[in-house]
DNA sequence: GAGTGGTCTAGACCACTGA
DNA sequence: CAGTGGTCTAGACCACTCT
């Protein structure tokens, strides 16, 4: 059996992954700066920092933009799929959740919007804007886009709450199915700096499509994920169970 | 309005999106050499690759170890949770696919396995790791953990056949519910050479474990995704037609 | 053997964070 | 202000692929 002779870039990789392993690097711990790291392993920034990256890809560590690295705390579980609140979903798996709105105006929906949901060009949708933080540390951007004529005057209240909740109590209106779709891809711009995700940090873009009861379209999401902050999990099971109870 | 100055890097980037875009760098096309291109844009190979870098994250380019960067054809669409043959959903989408065995055999169920499958510790599966190709290009590798007493001497038969038709023509076995999760991640060893990706590559791992028809589990997939490849995508719908046929 | 990306050296200056 | 990562220079040699 011929052992491959592991770069340098590995064998920091390996070193970092057993000090995480066996907790002595915890969870969202800072680790040493690049240049002790280069010092500490005799090699250079660009060495240490590959080797970092594949870390960070990984999901095993995560920086912050010019503030350090640190150990990835563990994931979220995230059925997309579910109807509940968001924070009700959070607080479940004992995490500390906070939604910030960003911005809530009104805008011309862009040609793919309309093909998604269903609508003749040139229509106007709310656009909310919120991003999420679970235990303070960003994990999400989501822009809801919802069709005004269903919600008039939503977008002058509070809406840092559920907005599920709202939609019951305010307009009468419950979620029947939806669909949604995974795309990985890289953040850029506003989604990157609202993260504290460098240009070009990988990323997982959930879009959800709901209907109500009688299968109109209601809303859409598009949810920007950190790639290391979820595990996405669906059972068919629990499908039938709320599918049964209609 | 401030405008900030674009770094280097995403001057290329920028540059390579556009003819990517227009088509003047067509689907599978290659791109010019690391060397070259830093010459074309009078900078180091460096900043070159850190742009080719974020194309890749984003899923735009991709490369093949040592040969060259290409354009990254259109992705496959994918539900995790339908029943059908791989093969059928491919060829559903005009794309050419093909499976390669690469191993059959039988093996200690690792405790994570023996946990998620509901299996006594120390129990033996069957383990048969298949390689996709979709229009030649290697973009998923999948173990499949299955249970011994359900499919005797299933290791000896033409393997790179559908398994849900061999689970049926000569087992009587269909799939009922399914589960399954998503985790982003990277590639290592064996995944990233059968991949024929760089290592630390981002990765989607989906992880299926399958029910009969009276609920009992039959086997698990472990899906490595070249993250670039695919677009899952899951319509609540779909399964309440699929349920109400039951 | 020529061409490619993979890895690495040994620095430099810049932009931003936080005390 | 010091410390951090972000970006960049100008090279080098190695490992692998393809012709």
């Amino acid at each position: 059996m011929i052992e491959k002779v592991p770069t340098q870039a590995a064998a920091i990789r390996q070193s970092l992954v057993a000090q995480i392993s066996t907790g002595s690097l915890a969870a969202s711990a800072k680790l040493p700066s690049e240049r002790d790291l280069s010092e500490l392993f005799s090699t250079t920034r660009i060495t240490v920092k590959q080797a970092l990256l594949r870390l960070e890809a990984e999901g095993c560590i995560y920086r912050e933009n010019r503030r350090g690295w640190f150990v990835t705390p563990s994931r979220l579980e995230y059925n997309p799929i579910t109807k509940s609140h968001f924070h009700l979903m959070v607080e479940r798996q004992q995490r500390k959740v906070v939604t910030k709105v960003i911005s809530a105006s009104t805008e011309l929906a862009s040609p793919e919007l309309c093909q998604k949901m269903a609508l003749a060009p040139g229509s106007k949708l709310h656009r909310i804007r919120r991003l999420r933080y679970v235990d303070n540390r960003a994990v999400m951007f989501v822009a809801h886009y919802l069709k005004p004529g269903i919600f008039p005057g939503i977008l002058e209240r509070d809406l840092s709450q559920s907005l599920t909740l709202i939609y019951q109590e305010h307009y009468g209106i419950q979620y029947g199915r939806s669909s949604f779709d995974i795309y990985p891809t890289a953040a850029y711009g506003s989604v990157a700096s609202h993260l504290k995700l460098a240009e070009g940090s990988p990323l997982l873009l959930i879009t959800r499509i709901n209907y109500d009861q009688t299968g109109q379209v209601i809303d859409c999401d598009r949810e920007f994920w950190r790639h290391d902050a979820v595990r996405i999990s669906v059972d068919s099971q629990i499908l039938v169970t709320d599918i049964a109870r209609l």
